[in-house]
DNA sequence: AACTTAACCTACAAAGCGTAGGTGAAGGGA
DNA sequence: TCCCTTCACCTACGCTTTGTAGGTTAAGTT
């Protein structure tokens, strides 16, 4: 699982997008969409959030005729698996344990939470 | 609590010379720290980067006679805390759970990890 | 031929960061 | 008393990232 580079909160909503829309999208609908949610950004403002995607190994570019489309290279889970990979590294010197630690002493975690947790940790590990 | 200002790598550790000795301190003995574990920088890049640590907040600077004495305003567990709940925020929409069954499915938490987590969990809700 | 869309290249300002230099005040020693 | 060092404070400069496009051109649509 490779160390995936960082993107801007605008580059995010992009991949989103892309996401939500089965991972791989033209320009047009990728427009209309973003206009659906609110962002009035110039097309080329989207074509240069996109272009940098590229270069950050994030998008390919594949050519359909003489359109793009432009198509995810991981999952968003990939994504945030990777996020988080780097931010316990970096925060937490990669002690897991410390993360949760930090979250129940903050109450993030409720005990419904946790026992759910349990399960999927039971669970999971023989499905896996 | 709130939400503290992001800092940059250097930043960081100035901060976490200042925590380990004990939430205040003098420019010279900071230097010495910083230079014992190999950062070799100007005291003018150092200065630099105090008083950026003032302006975001996250330092107070107090006159002793003609010096100045750093003073941590959180503690090294408040400004981790505040990190991870920033990060959950935006990478899992404050969903913890999300989070923690993330790091259960990159096998980050080892079956010992998650029985402590157990304990920490029973303990620490009576102590709290 | 004119218009629209998309692609590609280039640019530019603001912010963040590393990295100091210049200057001046204040002790400390010769 | 005069110089040297330390520290503080202000200013700056180059590089990178990010938001935000404009200019130009090729291709498809009327």
């Amino acid at each position: 699982m490779e160390e995936l580079q960082s993107i801007s909160e605008s580059e995010l909503a992009i991949m989103q997008v892309i996401w939500q829309g089965g991972g791989k999208i033209l320009l047009a609908p990728l427009m209309e969409a973003l206009e659906r949610q609110g962002r009035s950004w110039k097309p080329n403002t989207v074509l240069t959030f996109l272009s940098r995607l590229a270069e950050k190994g994030l998008l390919a570019v594949e050519k359909q005729g003489r359109l793009n489309e432009y198509v995810a290279l991981c999952t968003e889970e990939d994504y945030t698996a990777s996020l988080t990979r780097s931010f316990l590294g970096k925060v937490y010197g990669g002690d897991a344990k410390g993360l949760v630690a930090s979250l129940l002493r903050q109450d993030c975690l409720s005990a419904k939470d946790f026992s759910e947790l349990q399960d999927f940790w039971n669970g999971g590990k023989k499905v896996k």
